[in-house]
DNA sequence: TGTGACAACGAATATATGTTCTAGAACGTA
DNA sequence: TACGTTCTAGAACATATATTCGTTGTCACA
């Protein structure tokens, strides 16, 4: 067997670099290789299409991403949680901008590939379970109401507050810790239980 | 002369709806042409070229929408501001799709064109002297601690809050404004004059 | 009715990019 | 050493898309 030069996890690093720098749209598998100094015709041998690759990439970075929130769950700290993004994109510019300033679906040029279905609907269920986990732990139910405030807690007020910084490629300065911990707090010193709602 | 049978207005509409509907990358040259049922060589009699129409698509869209916050701050109310970005969102799901969904640099194929430089440049501006005049109106001040915030309530936090039902095309439901509300108070109260920052 | 200006129209062109294909090199094994 | 497998290598191909260009149609007005 000829020894290969290039591994997958070279080409998935590659275009993170490329997709980091200029956008997922700028990580072609031209450029991809040029970076490498591969020729195309290698990435074909790891990757059925440039689509698997996207996606891969971007299932590699959730996965990686969510990691750090379900840990601080499982501790019971919702607060932890919360600040888990900022935490994480200040050790991962990179992969934050990557994953949080672009839509899941504008990464692949046609649909999901058949392959990488089930891992991107199981990585939908943990991350609908990890907003469940938090609701019961925060506000001791999980309705409708409970699961909306733990979305936005979790992962819009969160993303929210760091994306200007993603966009200038600096890491989130205190304030945005303080405004999560700030926000954190009302929002769950305001929640009363409801009906149903 | 003969009559035209298409408008600017034409143009960019169908590229408001294919951009809504598919993202801007969709709302290609010959999308447009196709959905207008006009040939792509009259596209060219009105733009000189598809990042201008896009350009001038995103830069329409904005200072639409920044009225109503302008017009808040006018008024002296700093809560129908940050409440302002759902509002408008449920009067305008389209626009609000392309302008709150995508980042602007991603609109464009190349760079931004010379001739919107200076609207691009003057929309920025009106944006920050936003932040400043918000920053004074409810923090009594405009440091760098007092615009962070105002970033934060003008538009991370409503943004945030809107996109996933932007995703899922579906109007913001009352719990959206609420936890705006919240927040808004809570960021507000937290906050107490320090020296610089 | 003729003419000029402007717009419609769509074929042609250039380029970018994903993908395939063929050839050859490197390595393990018999 | 011969052979098969796996990879490198990059040319070739197909397609999508922006843009250009030449032709045709239509209207206002002389």
């Amino acid at each position: 067997m000829a020894r290969p030069k290039f591994a997958d996890r070279d080409f998935l690093d590659a275009a993170l670099a490329i997709a980091a720098e200029r956008g997922p749209l700028a990580a072609t598998v031209g450029a991809i290789a040029e970076r490498l100094g591969a020729p195309v015709g290698s990435f074909y041998h790891r990757f059925p299409s440039r689509d698997v690759l996207l996606g891969e990439l971007w299932l590699r970075t959730v996965l990686d991403f969510q990691q750090g929130i379900t840990a601080a769950l499982d501790a019971g700290d919702g607060l932890r949680a919360a600040l888990h993004t900022p935490q994480w994109v200040r050790t991962h510019l990179d992969e934050a901008r990557v994953l949080l300033l672009y839509n899941r679906d504008d990464f692949l040029q046609g649909g999901w590939p058949e392959a990488l279905r089930d891992g991107v609907a199981a990585q939908t269920r943990h991350m609908e379970s990890g907003f469940s986990r938090f609701a019961q732990l925060v506000f001791g139910r999980a309705g409708r109401d409970e699961i909306r405030r733990a979305q936005f807690l979790l992962a819009e007020l969160p993303v929210g507050a760091v994306r200007q910084h993603l966009q200038r490629r600096e890491k989130p300065p205190p304030i945005v810790d303080e405004l999560i911990r700030i926000t954190y707090h009302a929002v769950l010193d305001d929640y009363r239980p409801r009906r149903s709602r």
